[in-house]
DNA sequence: CTGAAAGCGCTAACAG
DNA sequence: CTGTTAGCGCTTTCAG
């Protein structure tokens, strides 16, 4: 900026303001401008936007801080979010905290204390918002995703998972399933995965049935595979088998059908399934597998929107609503 | 900072010498040391790193451009890449160029001068390096993952396509296949997508077969799902119906399953199948598919393992040859 | 119409 | 042992 400044004789103010598109407002010289910005493509000049950012407070930059990326639940979302960040001229950062709270936390302060982000969405593992009340309580811009936390309601957007469970397990029973276990993930305080088991619980009710403990299996989060394996082998040979298997998770759906057919049980003769959170893999398994979809395309839009919302202030966050998504059951063969 | 000096009346060099661990080196008493450690944290500062990096030119941030992040093999990429940086205490900034030329020359040069990122590894999806070569030329650190451009040898870290292709095809001719066809993406400049295609071709002139024209389908980019379908259709259609079929990638292979489904065809029996690149789809369709897996963990260690020394100077990016990894045949029930 | 000057928060010579 | 000083690259009053 100074050698293009020098090689034109003007100061370095007047480039500044020429290229950041205030040449007119202050009154400078079509014919100055034009040279200044000739000059600064032929120099290839780029501004340093780490010392614009320190001098303005303004950095461009969006935090996304995800459980897991190679989830495609999370790739999904971030492809979604960055797009429409990158549309509105706003980079995105994305982290993946590997259901690590510790790490969430530290990546949060990174991305708002290192990085100056402006704003930071994020699907959150922990258990109260407390490590982000101060920067809530300062007007910082946050939006959780796809996960909420008690006292955030204003500033979530999330899928129904209580009702996409609860259609699925009614599915499940109207397909005149008698027992329908429910494979989780716990002991678990994410509301999404909470939701889906308030859901199934509510459908058996509702249906006249009993929640039965031994159908319900909990797999641990470190251990998914593994846990999830054992679980659906104990079931499928204890005095109690079910005949159908709601699978509260991608992952956990996706080990329970590897299982299943290493039992060389079939879906859906011996027990039907379905799967929380549809991917590609259950549109071509055979029978491919009804599972409930969740239209993360909007959930990161309508995240983004907010987020975008709150940084110009359009949005107080606090009235709005959570915005909640439905999910949409997807029949196909496996119940 | 100046807050903290001033309520211990030292200078706020002291602080600053302090908090970055030159205390002892500087000689400074541990009794100072200590109270300022401890107000520091009884404060919760945290130092400003635009203003650090501003001065000492360094940023601990790595930038990571893959061409599509919701692809599982980016995605996987991705994590690795981002888990082994942060043990490394470097921050990784993942960014998706969507298979956009334009766009990953900017990503590049916001990574680069906007974020002051210390080292970059990118999967271009660019014809030549010519982009890159100013800051190759100046020592920056880049490192190519996936795909190779010209010239760039020595800073890539690449799966060895041509012999996984090889391998693939040579198994289907081995299970006693006349009529092996190779769908694949095109036209193509990328390294990987061509590498596959010499690899099928190279493998059927070894074994005494022609290439034939009428077998090798390209579908495009930007329209891989409806491309592909239709050439499997009318693949299938045709006078000349191929007894196997070689995917080129997962999308494509994912594609093809589905559309063979639809035709009502069957694998192995109607046709045979094998896809390049592994995803879990593969293992739990049925039959279970065929794959070439690329081992992804181990390309990224190693492109983030070469970042890493020629930041710190211990690798002379074009000394080195390419580091190539060799896929492996998983052979399931496809064939 | 234009430029001088101050300063964002931090680090690193260089003097004491 | 400690503080003064200068400055990273940019923006923005404010006074010509």
């Amino acid at each position: 900026m100074a050698s293009i400044a020098q090689q034109l004789g003007v100061s370095r103010t007047l480039v500044s303001l020429v290229l950041n598109g205030k040449g007119d407002q202050f009154g400078i010289s079509k014919a100055t401008q034009q040279a200044v910005i000739e000059l600064a493509q032929k120099l290839d000049y780029q501004p340093n936007s780490l010392a614009r950012t320190l001098r303005t407070g303004k950095s461009t930059i969006l935090g996304l801080i995800v459980s897991d990326i190679a989830n495609p639940f999370y790739s999904r979302m971030a492809r979604t979010i960055e797009d429409i960040a990158w549309k509105e001229g706003y980079k995105l950062m994305v982290c993946s905290a590997d259901e690590d709270p510790a790490k969430e936390v530290q990546l949060f302060q990174m991305l708002r204390q290192s990085l100056n982000a402006e704003g930071i969405i994020v699907s959150s593992g922990l258990m109260d918002a407390q490590p982000y009340q101060p920067s809530m309580d300062k007007d910082f811009p946050v939006v959780f995703i796809d996960r909420m936390l008690p006292g955030v309601e204003g500033r979530s957007v999330i899928i129904d998972n209580y009702r996409g469970a609860e259609r699925a397990t009614e599915h499940l029973i109207e397909a005149g399933k008698k027992r329908v276990a429910l494979i989780t993930i716990g002991p678990s305080h994410l509301s999404s995965i909470n939701d889906r088991r308030k859901g199934y619980e509510a459908a058996l009710i509702k249906k006249g049935f009993q929640v039965n403990p031994e159908l319900i299996v909990e797999a641990s989060f470190d251990n998914l595979e593994k846990d999830t394996a054992a679980a659906v082998t104990k079931l499928m040979k204890s005095d109690y088998v079910p005949d159908a298997i709601f699978a509260a998770n991608n992952r956990v759906g996706l080990v329970v059908i590897e299982t299943l057919a290493a039992l060389g049980k079939k879906i859906p003769k011996d027990v039907a399934l379905i799967c929380f959170d549809d991917i590609e893999a259950f549109r071509v398994c055979s029978p491919p597998v009804t599972a409930v979809e969740q239209p993360v395309e909007d959930l990161s839009r309508h995240a983004i929107e907010k987020l975008l919302k709150m940084i110009n202030k359009t949005d107080s966050a606090t009235e709005s609503d959570a915005g909640t998504l439905s999910p949409r059951l997807i029949v196909r063969q496996s119940v």
